[in-house]
DNA sequence: CGGCGTGTTCAGAA
DNA sequence: CTTCTGAACACGCC
């Protein structure tokens, strides 16, 4: 699920609860935490509150009033929900509870997890290892990330490059911009630049708006289960890969080698 | 049993 | 130095 719109959509669910009193913290899994040890992230978190939360690429960054912040990755299936009651799943590995409900943090594989920073420096040192937010890259500052002999599509989705693409969101905007997702980086033209930076921003937008990569069967996304899809644009049957380590789907028609 | 996956990191090879 | 590949992490589903 986590790319760069779901984030978003987790820190929405985030901010819809800041200033409450977080009562304590249930570390379900301590495996999940990073750095810290179950007992003194809870001393750490108890009786303060969440400030507005941020999202930098795939980061979401839960300032607490007085100073620190919680640090959320969300790896390749993790999730995080408000609840006021029921029970809570196998797969939850740390509650935070506050006043009125608790913030669930689940994860089923448990390939990332959560971070501590102790004040606004540390913050800034995980951030610094991301590159620019994908959703605030300029065309030209696009055209220099790029600019170098490797895929274009391992290049988007790096996210010491760029931050917030993964292996979906980087298949459907190469399909968008018509681009192959094995051509090199610094042999694209301006005008693929350009296209690419257009569909980047449109298929972000969009994605943000509905908190998520939206399972529509006019995106290539939407095509990606089908055994045999074809692609929505043109009815070519899609074909299927290996780019940069990672399943890719694209059109040999729309975006041609 | 083998393979795959909306993520990231690391060692080692080319 | 840049780029690429495979393995590892962990868990569920074919």
């Amino acid at each position: 699920m986590p790319e760069l719109p779901d984030v978003e959509g987790f820190r929405r669910v985030l901010a819809a609860h800041t200033g409450a009193r977080i009562r304590r913290v249930d570390v379900l899994d301590a495996q999940m935490l990073r750095g810290v040890g179950a007992r003194g992230f809870g001393e750490r978190l108890r009786g303060k509150s969440f400030a507005a939360p941020r999202r930098h690429g795939k980061w979401l960054v839960g300032p607490l009033r007085g100073g620190g912040a919680v640090l959320v990755h969300f790896g390749m299936t993790g999730d995080l929900r408000w609840t006021r009651d029921g029970e809570r799943h196998p797969h939850d590995r740390v509650a935070f509870v506050l006043d009125g409900g608790e913030l669930r943090y689940r994860d089923m594989r448990k390939l990332q997890g959560i971070r501590l920073a102790d004040d606004d420096a540390a913050v800034e040192r995980i951030l610094a290892e991301v590159g620019p937010d994908a959703t605030d890259v300029g065309r030209d500052e696009l055209r220099e990330l790029l600019d170098r002999r490797r895929q274009v599509k391992p290049t988007l989705t790096d996210q010491a490059v760029l931050g917030g693409i993964g292996n979906l969101l980087a298949d459907e905007i190469l399909w968008r911009a018509r681009i192959n997702p094995r051509r090199p980086g610094n042999r694209l033209s301006a005008k693929d630049v350009t296209t690419l930076h257009t569909r980047l921003r449109s298929v972000l937008r969009q994605a943000v708006a509905a908190g998520r990569v939206p399972p529509r069967t006019s995106w290539l996304t939407g095509r990606r289960d089908e055994p045999s899809g074809s692609c929505p644009r043109c009815v070519t049957t899609l074909h299927r890969g290996r780019v940069g380590g990672r399943g890719t789907v694209w059109c040999p028609n729309c975006q041609p080698g």
